[in-house]
DNA sequence: TTGACAAATCGATAAACTTCGATTAGAATG
DNA sequence: CATTCTAATCGAAGTTTATCGATTTGTCAA
């Protein structure tokens, strides 16, 4: 499995959501390993704020970096965005039905 | 039903959830109805700053409000906040499974 | 209508955040 | 080792945000 199964503080969780380039670059990396030349060359932004922003969201455990030789590729961790959001939905809406459903095809 | 339908923005969502003080609002308000005044008593910070606080969250549609006398009593809004979290969910998790389950007990 | 009470708005201040140019650190290559 | 390329860090500037005291608005009661 291999899951982060650490709770996520949901003040940095929603910090991490909070800002319009960083749900950018969640878009884009979401399902595929980008480089952070790929990600500035689609942001209309200079390279050190991406920078910036991949490191706000790698400290809330939102992506994944991996070094492969001169370039760090990045990816966004899916199952840690989902479980910050039943989090937040668990914590704050108890009477709503909100599940990560397991039953994935695999 | 009586749901909001619309699709909430997700940065203004996210941001909307992206200070510890609107939190602590969220989940003193979150099952009950509460006047200004019993969430200032029940928070260390001043009347001004609550009403800034529960104006931004009202923005976002995670409360909703009503007067009674000269009092205004506040409560969360738990379908919109599932909602929101389902959305971002879905957004940037499209390969998890989260859902909104909604054969909820009457 | 006057007074008292509750909450919203105003104005100012301080802290936090975003952004970028310049520089530094790390890795491959000649 | 020098060079080149990529990404991280640094430092500064500008913007946004959080906070509070003072004031205003709105409501009820006397």
């Amino acid at each position: 499995m291999m899951r982060e199964e650490s709770a996520i503080d949901t003040v940095t969780f929603a910090k991490a959501l909070a800002d319009e380039t960083r749900q950018k670059i969640m878009a884009l990396c979401c399902c595929q390993l980008l480089s952070v030349g790929d990600i500035v060359a689609s942001l209309d932004v200079a390279q050190p704020t991406v920078s910036h922003h991949l490191k706000i969201l790698k400290n809330a455990g939102l992506v994944r970096s991996e070094r492969q030789g001169k370039q760090v590729f990045y990816t966004l961790n899916q199952a840690r965005l989902a479980q910050g959001c039943c989090q937040v939905a668990e914590e704050f809406a108890p009477d709503e039905n909100i599940r990560l459903v397991v039953d994935r095809p695999v």
